[in-house]
DNA sequence: AGTTTATTGCGGTCTGACCAATTAGCTGGT
DNA sequence: ACCAGCTAATTGGTCAGACCGCAATAAACT
């Protein structure tokens, strides 16, 4: 039972993703049960038509992300884990999903870090604003400074679980094929009026004013949700929502 | 200048590991800044006295970590977000943290999911309880019970990012030893007076009550950390904050 | 100087081989 | 019939060398 590569070209280039794609697809189906012992390489690469280094590598990768464990001279075994974290590990997430989730957590994050920001974090979140103000015209640079706004504010709240939520929904943000085509669309659009909002955060932060600073990053991020709904034609959201149904099932498994 | 691979004898025997941990760790003491280019693939193979596809599989195993990137045909690229990706990735992050995110994200998501929650949702939810309050005894099943709850209720949201969130605070629990240690005392002392939280929590969503259900998971926490800290010596406190210290500085990057 | 084309280096992949650890199977004795 | 011990097949682990296509740069051409 072979089975054809090209047919999913969703994650990148890189033969090794898809076979690995593949291979966990074929896990979370149930075609080897959690416990159980997957063919060797060689079958494997036999299988998928690929050489057996290409087999290991994706092997490797189901190894890193916790699918699969490899013992030594025996064999690959499938991990007992849930399919829970199949399913939520590297899930497709939409753009508007992940803004509308830090709509909530970065606007309680901002009240946190309000009461708890020190002289010398407001002067670097103060720093990375000016950044994105100064270059705004170089995007890749502005988008550098957003990022560090954000997680400076995070890293505020002194809390490591909330900064790594943060990281966590920017690296979703980052890795998502749809947010990727959508982000660059609004980026065509141009952006202008951020800064203003940023700027309006950052005076709450100054003053210690938690309610004010979660309000004001509530605004700034559904401003950007407006923004981001405006820039793109209702036909291609509605494309990119099929698109995000579409890979529901799936679950691309590389960062 | 070669490097001596059987020096490090941390991670498993797996050769691809061991180049992967002294590759990162010649990374992060800057031997390369971020965004240069490491030596090709063959010069690395050649230093490390292996052989390229081992090399290649510890590129492979640093790219799913997210500390360098691989561009074909060009070379492969540190990763300019380094401290921060390295510092977050798998920090062990204490459950004290842990908690106060949940606190701030999870009553969120409950606000939203009361009122997008469907009646099968809610029946799945009142399932979860029930089983939480039938098999109170054995832990280990009230607690998977417990997660199951929670993760309804972020399921409720209909947005896959704060699926994810929860699902990725939930490993943060799983994974930090410091959580693992605190976890077991506070599971001897026993936790009778959970279900009552979780009910307050049920009703909310029933009545379609964003702000009560916010309140209720607040509440719910709250009285978690609470707990947590009578149950937790000063003194073992104390100790476990200090191996979060401790431990800041390093990084594992084998899941 | 600007544009196009060759060159060079790099990752991407394949083949085939040998080693080491594990395991199944066989052999022999009891 | 059963079990200990050994053998051999299987499997992952690693290596060496090769070829391809892409990308960046240098050279040649216009």
């Amino acid at each position: 039972m072979n089975v054809s590569l090209d047919a999913g070209r969703l994650a990148g280039g890189r033969l090794y993703q898809r076979v690995a794609e593949q291979l966990a697809a074929i896990i979370s189906e149930g075609e080897y049960s959690p416990g159980s012992r997957l063919p060797a390489e060689r079958k494997l690469a036999e299988r998928f038509e690929v050489s057996r280094p290409t087999i290991r590598e994706a092997i490797i990768a189901l190894e890193l992300a916790g699918f699969v464990e490899v013992r030594g001279g025996s064999g690959v075994y499938i991990c007992d884990g849930e399919s829970d974290k199949l399913a939520s590990t590297n899930l497709d997430v939409g753009p508007f999903d992940i803004l509308e989730a830090r709509i909530l957590f970065e606007g309680e994050a901002a009240e946190l870090a309000a009461k708890k920001i020190t002289e010398q974090e407001l002067a670097e979140v103060r720093e990375a604003l000016e950044d994105m103000v100064t270059e705004n015209e170089g995007e890749p640079i502005c988008e550098k400074a957003d990022e560090r706004f954000h997680m400076l504010i995070a890293r505020a709240t002194k809390n490591d679980a909330i900064v790594s939520v943060c990281s966590h929904l920017w690296a979703l943000r980052n890795s998502s094929p749809v947010s990727a085509r959508i982000l660059e669309k609004v980026r065509q659009a141009g952006s202008k009026p951020r800064i203003e909002e940023h700027h309006a955060i950052l005076e709450a932060l100054e003053a210690r004013d938690g309610a004010g600073a979660r309000a004001a990053m509530r605004e700034h991020l559904t401003r950007v949700i407006q923004q981001l709904l405006d820039a793109t034609e209702a036909e291609a959201v509605e494309e990119a929502r099929r698109a995000v149904m579409h890979n529901r099932e799936r679950f691309n498994l590389i960062g």
